[in-house]
Formats: structure tokens, sequence, C-alpha cells
DNA sequence: GTAGGGTTAG
């Protein structure tokens, strides 16, 4: 019967049987074993009173269980007072006690707690359950989170809605969102749970993470109709998941829909739509925002600022970054790891290695510990600087300070050596520190790195061969690789094999982006093919994709290099049109007209028609064009 | 006493 309700309730059937076969946690028994002796070894530690009444325990339970304790110790003390006490403390209590213990996020504790009062036959409920299977999904365990829900069931219980959510948040955290779908379904058809609105955001929430706003909107509909009213969180989910995806102003609408509704945004909601303003630039609407957040008294926090240091930075403004920290610190906001890693980005940016340095500095100085992604940020500008000794020091620094580098330090290194032009090291780091790195998950950003430094250095055979490995080992290559490719076959005289590439890209479902086109366009110039290049040109504005400035000067250029000085001018005239300026290269390239003795009429044209601007240019009085 | 949302990205 268990067995059958089982099915229906879980597609993951196997998940089940390896949970009840595996069913001992060991690991965190010994864990406990360990908090226990370090517990013993300083028994003076204990800050409360050494008898303390049921009473006063009781009262401290309440307060950590929202909380968490100030040390672990204090928490595994208190556990094994509660173990002795006659009568033993209602099970509300050990709730309350491992609810503080997971407030702490030690989730592997809490387990071997759970084990523990097992083992001593402690009264436990479906609350009990609840918190442990919700242990287990932060430990990435939902195989024994569901062998707890069989556990539930065993023991005369009956899984509730907490349990049914928490399960469906787990699942969706190990990325197994079918598997979370169909749960949900199955609970609705099997009338198990009446879902209500933490559900409902569940699952919202898992479908933005797979990046499906419509979908996630949808579903926010339906539950509406249903009766279950979104809260803060459902229209804070969603409101995040459009702003990531560039939907900033339907964002902005939800905003509006829900203060109407009376719900109110509360930090969160703002900072996610100041984030999708920051992304796009749209610097007035965030100040909007910003105001709006103070008529509404919704004070900033860590997070708000971090936004905006990050996106001072990207622009380049670092001084107003700078001044953004200032001020969060005045308003009693300390800045975290995250904001100063948005710094150091800012510095290493701009290419200023040392002031990144100092931040780093500054940041370990105020005992903010910096993360794998400072280290990160650290070695890549000293890579930009060519300075991949430096770089090389700080990655085996790492582990000395309990970090471990991952793909993107790896990816950074390897493309520092590739730009230092050390590509024989380059491709000994890549083989032996890498491919043999049996612990790292080479990714996308690995291969284009790879291809780059490979086909810029001539080796566009051992480019294509490690192309064809990757798509054996199943990393689908994307728009970026095939530009690398096609960009390293044109320029190292393939032309062909490059437009085969290209003309096969909509096959494999992928869109040429702005810098396929202009490279792909850049190819056929060399190669002499002035019509394709022009033509492609025409396409990529027909499928939507807008040049950029980097695009016109190249058709320029092409265009005065094989003396289609007609075309030039039309194309000049379109990008001054579009406001973009003419580059270095291109402002030579047209200085030289000057020089030029021919009797072409469409070069006179074009001479007469910029004499002006170009004996400006010669002068080097005009900025831009 | 148990479940849900946000900042960094080579």
């Amino acid at each position: 019967m268990m067995k059958r309700l089982m099915r229906a309730l879980c597609p993951l059937k196997s998940q089940l049987l390896l949970a009840h076969s595996s069913g001992n946690f060991t690991s965190c028994f010994d864990l406990y074993s360990l908090c226990r002796f370090s517990t013993k070894s300083n028994p003076n530690n204990f800050p409360y009173s050494s008898h303390p009444t049921h009473a006063r325990l009781q009262h401290l339970l309440l307060e950590k269980s929202k909380v968490g304790f100030d040390k672990l110790d204090d928490g595994l003390q208190v556990f094994d007072k509660m173990l002795l006490m006659k009568p033993l403390l209602p099970v509300l209590k050990f709730n309350q006690l491992l609810a503080a213990v997971i407030k702490m996020k030690e989730y592997s504790v809490a387990v071997s707690l759970f084990r523990k009062m097992r083992v001593e036959s402690i009264p436990v409920n479906v609350i009990t359950f609840n918190t442990l299977i919700n242990c287990f999904c932060h430990l990435n365990r939902v195989d024994f989170a569901f062998s707890l829900l069989a556990g539930i069931i065993k023991h005369g219980f009956v899984p509730d809605v907490f349990t049914y959510t928490t399960l469906i948040r787990g699942l969706i955290s190990q990325d197994m969102p079918h598997e979370a779908q169909l749960l949900f379904q199955n609970l609705i058809r099997f009338k198990l749970i009446q879902p209500n609105v933490v559900t409902y955001t569940t699952i919202i929430d898992g479908i933005c993470k797979r990046g499906n706003p419509s979908v996630a909107v949808k579903l926010f509909k339906i539950m509406e109709k249903k009766g279950c009213r979104p809260n803060t969180i459902t229209y804070t989910t969603i409101i995040d998941c459009l702003c990531k995806h560039g939907l900033v102003d339907q964002a902005l609408g939800l905003l509006h829909r829900m203060t109407r509704k009376g719900i109110s945004p509360n930090v969160i909601t703002y900072s996610s739509l100041i984030q999708g303003l920051c992304d796009i630039n749209r610097w007035h609407d965030v100040k909007l925002l910003l105001k709006e957040m103070d008529v509404r008294n919704i004070s900033r926090d860590v997070f708000t600022y971090s936004i905006l240091v990050d996106a001072y930075c990207k622009e380049g403004m670092i001084e107003d970054a700078e001044d953004v920290i200032q001020l969060m610190i005045q308003r009693g906001h300390y800045p975290d790891v995250v904001t100063y890693n948005a710094l150091m980005d800012g510095y290493c940016l701009r290419g200023e290695v040392d002031k990144t340095l100092a931040v780093f500095e500054s940041m370990k100085r105020k005992a903010i510990l910096p993360d794998t992604l400072s280290y990160n940020t650290l070695i890549n500008g000293y890579c930009k600087k060519l300075k991949v000794d430096i770089a090389i020091d700080l990655f085996q620094q790492m582990p000395s300070e309990g970090l471990t580098p991952n793909t993107e330090t790896y990816n950074t290194i390897l493309q520092g050596f590739f730009r230092a032009g050390r590509h024989v090291e380059a491709r000994k780091f890549f083989k032996e520190k890498m491919m043999l790195n049996k612990g790292l998950q080479l990714n996308k950003v690995t291969c284009a790195i790879l291809l780059d430094g490979l086909c810029k250095n001539g080796y566009v055979r051992e480019a294509l061969s490690f192309f064809q490995m990757m798509e054996c080992s199943g990393l689908v290559p994307d728009i970026y690789i095939y530009t690398i490719l096609i960009d390293g076959l044109s320029k190292n005289g393939q032309l062909e094999a490059a437009r085969t590439l290209f003309s096969n890209l909509p096959a494999k479902g992928l869109r040429p982006n702005v810098k396929t086109y202009t490279l792909m366009i850049q190819a056929y110039f060399h190669g002499g093919l002035l019509n394709e290049a022009t033509e492609l040109f025409r396409e990529m504005e027909a499928n939507d994709c807008l040049p950029t400035d980097v695009t016109y000067n190249m058709l320029i250029r092409g265009c005065l290099q094989n003396k289609k000085y007609y075309e030039a001018g039309v194309f000049l005239d379109e990008m001054l049109g579009h406001s973009f300026a003419a580059d270095a290269s291109t402002a030579s390239a047209l200085l030289d007209l000057l020089e030029v003795q021919e009797p072409d009429p469409p070069l006179l044209a074009l001479r007469d028609k910029y004499s002006p601007i170009l004996k400006c240019l010669k002068g080097r009085e005009c900025p831009g064009t």
C-alpha cells in the first residue's frame, strides 16, 4: 500500500530504493561525536546557568530557535543537557533546538542530533521529520529526504504541505525540475495536500530558475484563479525573474499591480528591480526607484548597496562606487565580500591592478575573508597585465586560505598564458593541470579560451581536433565558440571552411550575433569577396542584428582598401547617421584619401564631401569623426 | 517548532 502511494507521489523510484538501502548517516554521526568531544573538553564554557531550570532553558530555546546559537558548542551542550533531563522536555523543545542549529546552517550537525534522538528514543513528530527533510535538501541529499518521507508514513504520521513543499524545493535545487513538477501534479491529482502560497511560489521559483518567465507568469495567474493569493515573496520571485531576462517594464508593471492590491514590496523587490534597471543602463529609473524606497520608508541593505557599487564599477565610475561604500558605512551597513569583489572588479576592468590588490588587502585587514571570486578577480587583473607569474603565485596561495580554485580560476590563468603569448605553457597548463584534474569541470568558457588561444597562435588544426573532441564529449558549442572558429579559420587562410561553418549555423539552431557577422564580413573583404561582404551586411540588418560601430568601421575600411569609394561613402553616411564615430584606423584610412591621385569620380565626390572633416582630422583637432 | 524570493561571473 505504502509502496503504491510512494510510486504515485514520487517519480524517483530508484532514488527511494537507494535511500532505503543506504539509510545510514554514519559520517554525520561521526561529526556529532566530534562536536560532543569538543564540548566535553571545555566543561566550564557553558554560558548559561550551570543548572538551568526547565523554564529558563525553555525560554532560551524559544529565543535561539529564531536566531540560532552564538556558537555551535552552546547548542550541543544544551542538547546534551536535554537528553539527561527527567521528565523529558516536550518534542516542541527538541524541534526548537534543531531549528536553532539550522539557523546556523549546520545541517549535518542537525542530522546527527536527530540520529541521536532516534537512538535515545526521544519522541519526534511530523515537524521534526519536516525539519530533517529540509536539512537533507540543503545537503543536496534529496534521496535521503525522500527516505524520511517514507519514515513519516511508517511512523503513522501524515506528510503535510510543509513536507511536500520542502521536497519540491529539494528537487528543484538538485536540478530535477521535471521531477518537482511531477510531484506537484501528483499531489494535486491525489488530493494529498492543498498547495498553499509557499508551494506555488516554490514551483514558480523553479520555473524561473529554468529561465522561463512566461511560464512562471502563467502559473502565477493560475494560482490567483484558484484562490491562492500571491504575497510579497511570490511577486518578488517573478519580478526578479523578469528583470533577469531583461523584461524590466513587465516587472515594473507587477510592482504597480502588487501595490494596487495592497501587497507591499520590500527591500528585495526593489533591489531586484534596481539590478534589472542597472543592467540595461536605465539610471534615471534607478534613481526614481531609490526615491520611491525612501518615500515608502524601505531602507537599503547590503545587497542594494552592492548592486549600486557593481553598477557604478561596470560603468567605470569607481569614484562613485567608493562614495556608495562610504555612504553605506555611514548608514550602519558594512560592506561584505560581495561589495568588495564588485569594487575589485571595477578596478580590474580599468586595468588598475594595483588598486585591485589594494582593495583585496584592505578587505583582509577588515577581517572580511576573500573568497574564490576575490582571488579570481585579482588573478584576472594580473593576467590582463600579462603578469601571469604573479597570478600563478596567487593561484597556489588559495588552498592555504581554505579556498579551492574553480573552473573560472583555471580558465583565467589559461587565458593569461595565451594573452601573454606563452602558448607552450598555456597548452601544458591545460593538459597537465586542467585535463588531468578529475575534480575540475571544464566548460564552454574553457573551450572558447583554448580555441581562441590556439587559433590566434596558428594552431588551427589542433583547435579543430579539440573542437571535434569537445563535440564528442557532449559539450554543445554555442555561437561564441563558432564565432571564434570562423574567425580563426578565416584568418589562417581557410576562408572556405569558415564560410561553410557560417552557413551551417542555422542547421545547428544557432543565430549569428553581431560579432559573428562582423568577423565574417571582414573575412570576405580579406578574401576579396566584396559583394559577399556587402550582401552579408544587408542580411544582418534584415535579420534584426544591428551593426555596431565596429561593424561600420570594418566595413568602411574594407571598402576603402578595395577602392570601393562610392560604397564607402554610403556606409560612412549611414554610420554617422547612427552617431557612431570613426575609429583610429578608419580615420587614418580616410586621411590616406587625400594622398590618392586617381580621377575616380566616387573618390572625388567622397573627398569633396568630407574634405572639411578630413582636413580637420589631419590637424588632429576634431575628436570623434 | 517545520517550507518559498535578492548582490559577484573568468
